[in-house]
RNA sequence: GGAGAGUUGGCAGAGCGGUAAUGCAGCGGAUUGCUAAUCCGUCAUCCCCUAAAAGGAUGCACAGGUUCGAGUCCUGUACUCUCCGCCA
């Protein structure tokens, strides 16, 4: 959500955002809708300032007048029930309007329609050459007993995953070193709900975008989250924090649910794409200054990058152009990691910064020290690490000839110093 | 699942149908000068118009209702606490 002012200011560059962005929204009658509204709200207030005034007069008034005052003040009551009746609508045509208003992208994001037209801006490690016929992961996880792909998605249906023996253990591992390394770079580590309200994920700016991909729990009005974003979003909903504090740095480690509605037959095999997984979040709120936003948006980038170094994954870092970042998004980068079983990159990491259109929406501010002043906070967020994914690109990168897979030193600590698993 | 009690500013806390007390903390100032005290002011949000001020509206968990008027009365919802039940 955009501020107002901004729109009322420059509705033109508004308007080029939602081109660029392929996005469709009537700017103009969400503009004529605001101009009705404030004028509606005049007279309602006018009306309302009769009936207090005349509120404050009734205790010292003679009977005959507060017969009086009654009359008046009902009269002015209902006038303004009447504006307010007129408002309704109004308002909600404003604020189904407003949900829809994309944050103006950064002046250096690539121009274009889809996912196409995302642009590589680096590639960091180099894709291994195999000297002997490699395995993909299925083939890899199947091998050792790492995985079940035909009871489990029986009992639990398509897209379901199970992870077994040593590649659990390396699961766990990969958790507590992103959690431990999050840590160390200043982030409060907490784990959260998968469970939520719908509040939180209109906060977030899901809804009321994307609600086809979102389990629901229709008897206890809950829904399954598809990322700590939802919930570590919510946690400062309607605060106004201390400049002092920020910027506040949580790491959300939760289970993640997704419908994948859009992606019915899309990567089947294996356990790339899951309904269910888990997932650390980096998420921040900082000050507002695109200076300040774009030192997070790095360091969230770099916190990421350092964590795919360290698992020794060959990776490389998109920038996702205009048409494929959503509404809410000021710049967005994925990260892909290179499948050798795919023999191409795929998405492991997505970094975005927001601006304030995520805080407007949940209400998320801060006093400027200096000034004073409410401001809205910036919002940003990164994945840590997500689960089963990563280890696609895992076992597939540092599987040996006999179908054996290195464990990266990093790592080794938290495997009790495996430096193999599936070694027979 | 059942019963009861709650939810008021950063915090504590009054308010019982007639303009949201007071204290603490914070901020600004004055004054005095032995680790500080005292005094004064300020201290919710939003809107409109502003250079600024002045105005005004809203604000007591949320949403409705009753009333000339609701923090206060009524209904629903959420959450917190206590007890009972169930339970990893």
């Amino acid at each position: 959500m955009l501020d107002i002012k901004f729109i009322r200011e420059n509705p033109q560059i508004v308007k080029q955002a939602l081109i660029d962005k392929c996005l469709d929204l009537d700017i103009d009658l969400l503009l004529s809708t605001d101009k009705k509204i404030i004028q509606l709200k005049q007279a309602m207030e006018a009306e309302l300032q009769k009936r207090n005034a005349l509120s404050r007069e009734m205790p010292t008034a003679t009977d005959a007048r507060k017969a009086e005052i009654k009359e008046l003040s009902k009269q002015s009551g209902q006038q303004a029930a009447k504006i307010a009746e007129e408002l309704k609508p109004l308002e909600e045509l404003f604020h189904t309007l407003m949900e829809k208003t994309p944050t103006i992208p950064a002046p250096d994001v690539p121009k274009g329609k889809s996912d196409a037209e995302n642009v590589v801006i680096r590639q960091v490690g180099t894709p291994r050459v195999f000297d002997f016929p490699i395995k993909d992961h299925v083939d890899l996880m199947e091998m050792h007993g790492w995985g079940e792909f035909k009871r489990i998605p029986q009992i639990c249906g398509t897209r379901s995953a199970s992870v077994r023996g040593e590649l659990l253990q390396a699961e766990l591992a990969l958790w507590q070193f992103t959690l431990n390394k999050l840590m160390e770079k200043g982030f409060l580590i907490m784990s959260v709900p998968a469970m939520t309200f719908d509040a939180a994920l209109y906060n977030m700016g899901q809804f009321p975008f994307d609600v086809e991909s979102v389990y629901s729990l229709p008897k206890d009005n809950l829904y399954l989250a598809g990322t700590a974003e939802v919930i570590l979003n919510s946690l400062h909903a309607g605060d106004i924090l201390k400049e002092s504090d920020l910027p506040v740095k949580y790491a959300g480690f939760s289970p993640c649910f997704r419908r994948e509605a859009g992606a019915a037959g899309k990567d089947t095999r294996g356990i790339f794409r899951v309904h269910q997984f888990t997932k650390v979040e980096q998420y921040v709120i900082c000050k507002a200054d695109v200076q300040e936003s774009d030192k997070m948006h790095a360091f969230l980038l770099n916190n990421a990058e350092e964590i795919m170094q360290a698992l020794e994954i060959p990776y490389q870092v998109v920038a996702c152009c205009t048409g494929d970042m959503g509404a809410g998004k000021y710049r967005m980068n994925d990260i892909e990691a290179w499948c050798p079983g795919q023999n191409r990159y795929r998405e492991s990491h997505s970094c975005s910064s927001l601006l304030d259109w995520q805080a407007h929406r949940t209400n998320i501010r801060y006093r400027e020290a200096e000034s004073g002043k409410v401001k809205y906070a910036y919002t940003l967020n990164n994945t840590g690490l997500a689960t089963p994914r990563i280890l696609v690109s895992f076992i597939e990168n540092h599987q040996q000839a006999d179908g054996s897979v290195r464990i990266p030193k990093a790592l080794q600590p938290y495997m009790g110093g495996k430096e193999f698993i599936g070694k027979k």
